[in-house]
DNA sequence: CCTGTCCGATGGTCAGACCAATTTTAGACG
DNA sequence: CGTCTAAAATTGGTCTGACCATCGGACAGG
């Protein structure tokens, strides 16, 4: 008699298992250097296989809550830096606040990127930030959104700083924006203003005015592409187009 | 006679496969969206058992690289914020620029967290940043770096701003430095200054003064840990192509 | 008390099997 | 010929039972 229907999505065991364990550390039933059950014998505790054990203890490992020692046993290990983030993303919510995230992760990195692309980008790069700008053009003449472009801008903007980890953040959290920055410039107004917006930020670049081009970037994302137009807590407010 | 005796560690079948998987994704041989063989496939492949291929699956699908659909397949997934963040960390460690570009991204990230932690931090959690700044004095009293208190300071000041994105970046940015942040502090003089200057942004924190904090812990990382030794300073425009 | 050996417990791996979901294919139908 | 449908093949998820290398502690011997 279950009232409440969980999440469609079938749980697999081992997450199951998995989610339990993070449970009893939470709770401080299970301390650090604390010994686990043997395996074996968890797979009768849970009533399932001892693959399905091993593959959650796989999981626990790669999150740095247990070790596992050959003939010995497997441990709790709650010291490490691993197992803070992963006990406090579990703890956290892992649902809609992620795009909250992203979107404040980006406005604290785009613009003193856009001071670096300022103090490096070569001439070449800046040529293909232009080129971006005139397909952002052709698409929105053409009545789209004009939202690879802008996307593409922005990437572009980041390969300028020539810092690779740079790059593949903020390639992770464009990517992860995308499909909201599409709703964004659903509305017609936005597409031009984001346009003038890119070229304000691009003529800063070329002009090597670090300055500039940080607050035209800083005006962009706080003007141009507003974070979050929803002041929605945690509550189960999912965005829209979420489909299994 | 302390001859260096290294570790022989015994590698684990799966976590050997892991790393395989790791550098078949950093050469490009798999990118985003690749299906990869079946599991029965892939263990005779490997010449191993199918059980250790799922143990292996199931590391890199918790470090998200991979998702896998019952009846489907098992598929990269490389445009997460997790994935960008394990391929960070694998790849740290090959190439003295990696090392640069993680200071800088430091240096870029770090200000604005110590602002949204002093707006954001819990009355908890700012008892804890003065927990570890008294940890800290023990360490540097006692003749140690005090490296340890100094990275988990960084740390629990990026938990303060209770973004789990950003936490998960600071914390593979952190981990990536540690190593080289320890040997700055070994001049004694920097101990003390840096210890000074994790007062002062604390009581900034404390104080929630977001602009006092961001200012303290941008002096912090300019002045008392200097990213680059040699006189590279931001301010000059780097000639074109100095990175391949 | 110390030392070395033995044995049980434990994690690591293997092989084979069945199930459920999905994809692919073959066939029926218009 | 194209389209829809049902059967077959494929694939991940789980289970069972087994063997091995290693570790820990008990135990006998010095």
């Amino acid at each position: 008699m279950q009232a409440q229907i969980q999440s469609v999505k079938r749980r697999r065991l081992h997450e199951d298992i998995v989610q339990q364990f993070h449970a009893l550390i939470r709770e401080g039933a299970l301390k650090h250097g604390d010994r686990l059950p043997a395996e074996r014998e968890l797979a009768e505790q849970f009533q399932v296989s001892r693959s399905s054990v091993r593959e959650a203890i796989r999981s626990l490992e790669r999150q740095g809550l247990v070790v596992s020692k050959p003939g010995a046993g497997t441990f709790i290990n709650t010291e490490t830096l691993d197992s803070v983030v992963t006990l406090l993303s579990s703890t956290f919510g892992t649902g809609s606040d992620a795009l909250r995230d992203a979107f404040e992760m980006r406005h604290l990195l785009e613009p003193p990127i856009a001071a670096l692309a300022a103090q490096r980008a070569t001439p070449e790069e800046v040529a293909k930030l232009r080129e971006i700008l005139e397909e952002q053009q052709r698409q929105i003449d053409q009545g789209d959104t004009g939202v690879e472009a802008d996307t593409a801008f922005h990437f572009a903007l980041a390969a300028a700083t020539h810092n690779a980890a740079l790059i593949k953040v903020v390639s992770a959290v464009e990517d992860v924006l995308q499909h909201s920055r599409g709703q964004s410039l659903e509305e017609p107004g936005r597409r031009q203003r984001s346009l003038a917006s890119h070229r304000q930020i691009l003529e800063r670049v070329e002009a090597g005015d670090y300055r500039g081009a940080q607050q035209a970037m800083d005006h962009h994302l706080t003007v141009v592409e507003p974070s979050s137009p929803q002041s929605g807590e945690t509550g189960g407010s999912e965005p829209a187009g979420w489909r299994p």
